[in-house]
DNA sequence: ATCCCGAGGG
DNA sequence: CCCTCTGGAT
């Protein structure tokens, strides 16, 4: 098998089982998603969903993030991992939000990598979910999974390269439901530890599979 | 002890 | 490339 018939197998294997795909993080708008995506750097989404209800009743809008206190936002996030780099983000990414962009989410990758907090991975997933531009965010669970499938080969090493390769590889008008399925797979199924094998439709075409769990 | 939708800085 | 930030769940 190839690797075009392997990306093919996977494709058709999430189309059937996960049809639909979203993120869990709880938004209503473009300024929520980001504001949730900053604060689920290793963190899970159901502790950011905790948090943000409250956070965006406090903090509807980026004008009033901009404007926020410190003390008062950093006890909302306080049990999330990194509260203080986080606090200081979140409230950097408001000020910038205000001054470069009129309030706005600027909705490229160059111009939102600008904003305190906001990397790559956060870029591609505020651009690929509201825009549905064709971009990869690969967090820990896309690399990882892509990593152990296959789909990507053994010198991507670094999220970057695998980026590159899924997009590459994966039809444009797919690329934002295959994130969610590599995240959701490798959150339920493909887990970090022990990977859930017994219950994977995967295992005919996975490299781990194949060179570690057959082998033990 | 290891992991969770990372980013910034050296 | 490396390191630090840093809390809760399993």
């Amino acid at each position: 098998m190839n690797k075009k018939q392997k990306y093919q197998y996977v494709i058709d294997y999430f189309q059937e089982s996960m049809p639909i795909a979203e993120t869990e993080l709880m938004y209503d708008n473009p300024y929520q998603l980001l504001v949730a995506v900053i604060l689920s750097a290793q963190c899970t989404d159901k502790r950011v969903n905790l948090t943000t209800s409250t956070i965006f009743k406090k903090y509807p809008t980026p004008a009033k993030l901009a404007k926020a206190n410190f003390d008062d936002l950093f006890s909302l996030i306080k049990s999330i991992s990194y509260p203080n780099n986080k606090t200081k983000h979140l409230i950097g990414m408001a000020q910038m939000l205000m001054e470069k962009f009129e309030g706005k989410i600027p909705m490229t990758v160059q111009e939102l990598i600008q904003l305190p907090g906001v990397g790559r991975k956060t870029a591609n997933v505020i651009t690929s979910v509201v825009d549905e531009q064709p971009n990869m965010a690969v967090d820990t669970h896309v690399f990882r999974v892509s990593k152990r499938i296959g789909l990507v080969s053994e010198k991507a090493t670094t999220p970057l390269a695998v980026e590159k390769e899924l997009v590459k590889n994966i039809p444009k008008e797919l690329i934002h439901k295959a994130h969610h399925w590599l995240i959701l797979h490798g959150r339920y199924t493909c887990v970090a530890r022990n990977p859930k094998c017994s219950i994977c439709g995967l295992t005919e075409v996975c490299n781990y599979y194949k060179n570690v769990v057959l082998k033990n």
